[in-house]
DNA sequence: GACACGATCGGCT
DNA sequence: GCCGATCGTGTCG
C-alpha cells in the first residue's frame, strides 16, 4: 500500500510526475488523518530546469532538501502566504522534484472542512498547491519529512490512468523560466473537477 | 543591512 | 479579470 523508498529513487521525474496521478497522499497530524487522490502534478527537472529552485546547481539552506535522496518532502513558503508541497525524487545530489497541485478529498473530509473553513462540496477546498497543502495541514514543519514515515506518506490504491486520460501542458506561474516556461511538464487527470487550471494545455 | 520578488489565492468589479 | 496580502529567500552592497 504505502509506496516504498525505491519508488522515489526512480531517476525519471517526468515518469514519476505522471505515475503519481491516482496515488493517495496522506497526512497524520496528532491522529487527525486526512488523504486525497493526486490529480494534478508538475515535474521540476533538477539543475537544468530554469523553473527549478535548484537551477544551475544552486544550493542554499532552503534548496538543500531538494538534493536529498528521493523520498522526502520539500515544503516552502510562496508569496508569504502559501505552503507548497513537493515530492523529492531520484538519487542524492540529483534535485528532481514533483509539485503536487491538486488532490481529490478521500479521507478525513470533516477535518479538511475545518482547516479550509468551507464545505468539501466546494472543489476549491483542495484545488491548487496552496489549497491542498492547507487542507492536509501541511506547513513548514513538513519540510524534509520522510515520505515513508507516519506523518506524511503516499499510498497506491490501485488507481491508474491510461495515457489518454492524462493531459500535459505548460507549468503554471513559471514565466520567469524563459524557454523552459513552455515545456509540457504539468500533468493532470482530464475532466477531474479538482484540477486547478483545466483549460490551460 | 536593504530590497525586490515569488512554482498563489480569494475577494471584488 | 484584476489586485492586494504577506514574508522568507537570495542577491547585492
Amino acid at each position: 500500500m504505502k509506496l516504498p523508498l525505491s519508488y522515489y529513487s526512480n531517476q525519471d521525474v517526468l515518469f514519476l510526475a505522471q505515475d503519481l496521478l491516482g496515488k493517495v497522499l496522506f497526512t497524520n497530524i496528532n491522529g487527525e488523518i486526512t488523504a486525497g487522490i493526486i490529480v494534478e502534478t508538475e515535474a521540476y527537472f533538477g539543475i537544468q530546469d530554469k523553473a527549478s529552485h535548484a537551477y544551475g546547481g544552486r544550493r542554499t539552506h532552503r534548496t538543500e532538501t531538494l538534493y536529498a535522496h528521493g523520498g522526502v518532502s520539500y515544503v516552502y513558503l510562496c508569496y508569504g502566504i502559501h505552503h507548497l508541497f513537493n515530492v523529492v525524487t531520484s538519487v542524492k545530489d540529483e534535485p528532481h522534484a514533483v509539485l503536487v497541485r491538486a488532490i481529490e478529498p478521500l479521507i478525513g473530509k470533516e477535518i479538511m472542512e475545518k482547516r479550509r473553513q468551507m464545505p468539501v462540496s466546494r472543489t476549491a477546498i483542495s484545488s491548487g498547491p496552496g489549497s491542498l497543502a492547507k487542507a492536509l495541514g501541511i506547513n513548514q514543519a513538513f519540510n524534509k519529512k520522510d515520505l515513508i514515515g507516519n506523518e506524511i506518506w503516499i499510498e497506491d490504491h490501485g488507481i491508474a490512468y491510461n495515457p489518454d486520460e492524462i493531459a500535459a501542458g505548460p507549468r503554471i506561474g513559471v514565466a520567469y523560466a524563459e524557454e523552459d516556461a513552455h515545456l509540457p511538464w504539468r500533468f493532470f487527470v482530464k475532466g477531474n473537477k479538482y484540477v486547478s487550471k483545466p483549460n490551460k494545455v
